[in-house]
DNA sequence: GTCTATAGCAGGATAGAC
DNA sequence: GTCTATCCTGCTATAGAC
C-alpha cells in the first residue's frame, strides 16, 4: 500500500504529462525528455515502460482518453433517460450538455477534445481505436434514437443529422479560441450553460426540418 | 521575361511546397530539410528568402492562404446575391456551397480548411491574422445577413447562430475522415451537393427556431 | 524500476564560394 | 539568388550501473 504523499508510480505520471503535452502541442511537437522532465522521471522510463515515444502516445488514449471516452459516454445515456425538459431536441441538448459541462474538469474536457480533434483532423495510428471504442458507439446511440423519435426518408439524411448533432458540440468545444477572439465572451459555466440551449434549440429545428417527428406514445 | 519551361522563382516553390506539407503534417513536425527538397532547392533558401522557418510559416498565410480565403469569401458573396433557390437557409447553402465545392481545387481546399484548423484549434502567431483578414469578416458578414432576414430576441442568439452556420461547413469539411470512416461514404462531388443540401435544409431549421423569420419585401 | 551516460542521427541556422 | 559544407544543438533510443 502506498501512502498518501507518495507519488503514484512513474508509469502513471507519464501517461498524465504526455496526454496533457500532446494535447496542447501535438505529437511531433513534445520531446520525450519535456515529457519526463514533466513527470518527475528519467528519460529512459519512456522507453522502458511504453517501448517507444509512439508506444506512449498510443497507450496514452488506451489509458486515459478511451476510458475518459467511456465515462462521457455514460453520463451522456444517463442524461437521455432523464429526459430533461430542454426546448429544442433534448437528444441534442444531453450531448451538449455532455461535451460541453459534463463529467469532466475544464482540464480534462480541454484535453480529451485538443486529442480527439486533432484525431479527427489529421488521423494516425490511434484514429481506429478512437472511432471503434468512442465515435462510432457515439455515432449509433444518436442515430438510433433519431431514428426512434423521427421518420427519415432515407438513411443518408438520417446519418447526415446525426453527424450535425454531434458537429455542432464538437464545433463549440474546438472553435473555443475563435468564438472568444470575436465575442470577448470567457467560456465559463455560465456560458456552457447558454451554449447549451443553443445547440438543443438550434438542433431541435434541424431536426424538424429534416425529419417528420413522431408523437410520443 | 521567364520561358514558358522554367520553374517559378524558389520564393514560390517554396511557399507552395510549405504549404502543403505544413497543412499535411502540421508545423514541428515539417522539417526544412523536406520543404526545400520538395521544392526543389536547396536547403539555405529557407533562411535566405523568410529569415527562418517559422518566417516562413507566416508567409505561407500572409501570400498564400489569406488571398485564398478572399478569393472564397468573394465566391460566397457572389452566391449569396445571386439567391440560388435552395430549400431551407440558402445564406447556410451558400456558405456550405463556398466552403465544400465553391472555387477552390480539391487540393486547395484541403490544404486551406486543414491550416484553418490547425490555427482555430491551437492558434499560434498566425491566429491574429487569420482571425482578422478571413474568420471576422465572415462572420460580421453572415451576422448581418442574418440580422437583416430574421428578428432576434438578443445579440447573443444572433451570435450563436452564426457561429453555428460555420460551424456546420467547417465540421463537416474537417470531419471527413470519420465521417468517411462510419459511412464508408466517398467525399465527391455528387456528395458535397448532397452535404450543401443538407447544411441549407438543417440550418434553416434551427434558424427558424432561434429567430422569427422576417416577410421578404 | 529507476537512474546516468552516451551513441547515433536529424534538426535549424549560417558562412562563404560562385 | 543559389549553392555546398558545416556548426552545434537537441532528438530518440539504448547500455549498463544500482
Amino acid at each position: 500500500m502506498q501512502r498518501r504523499t507518495d507519488k503514484p508510480e512513474a508509469k502513471e505520471r507519464i501517461l498524465d504529462a504526455a496526454e496533457k503535452l500532446f494535447a496542447e502541442k501535438g505529437y511531433r511537437a513534445v520531446t520525450v525528455r519535456e515529457i519526463t522532465e514533466a513527470a518527475g522521471c528519467n528519460i529512459a522510463s519512456v522507453n522502458y515502460h511504453f517501448g517507444s515515444k509512439k508506444g506512449l502516445y498510443l497507450q496514452v488514449f488506451e489509458r486515459r482518453w478511451v476510458p475518459r471516452a467511456e465515462r462521457l459516454g455514460a453520463y451522456f445515456r444517463k442524461q437521455v433517460e432523464e429526459e430533461p425538459d430542454m426546448e429544442g431536441s433534448p437528444l441534442a441538448g444531453a450531448l451538449a450538455a455532455a461535451m460541453l459541462s459534463g463529467p469532466l474538469t475544464e482540464e480534462e474536457r480541454k484535453r480529451h477534445h485538443q486529442l480527439a480533434a486533432r484525431e479527427m483532423t489529421q488521423p494516425t495510428e490511434a484514429f481506429t481505436l478512437l472511432a471503434q471504442k468512442a465515435f462510432e458507439p457515439m455515432f449509433r446511440l444518436l442515430s438510433e434514437h433519431l431514428r426512434e423519435t423521427y421518420r427519415w426518408e432515407d438513411e443518408q439524411t438520417l446519418a447526415l443529422c446525426t453527424f450535425s448533432l454531434l458537429g455542432l458540440s464538437l464545433y463549440f468545444n474546438l472553435a473555443r479560441p475563435l468564438v472568444s477572439w470575436i465575442t470577448g465572451q470567457e467560456y465559463d459555466q455560465d456560458f456552457a450553460r447558454r451554449l447549451t440551449r443553443h445547440i438543443a434549440r438550434f438542433a431541435g429545428g434541424g431536426l424538424a426540418a429534416c425529419g417528420k417527428e413522431r408523437k410520443s406514445p
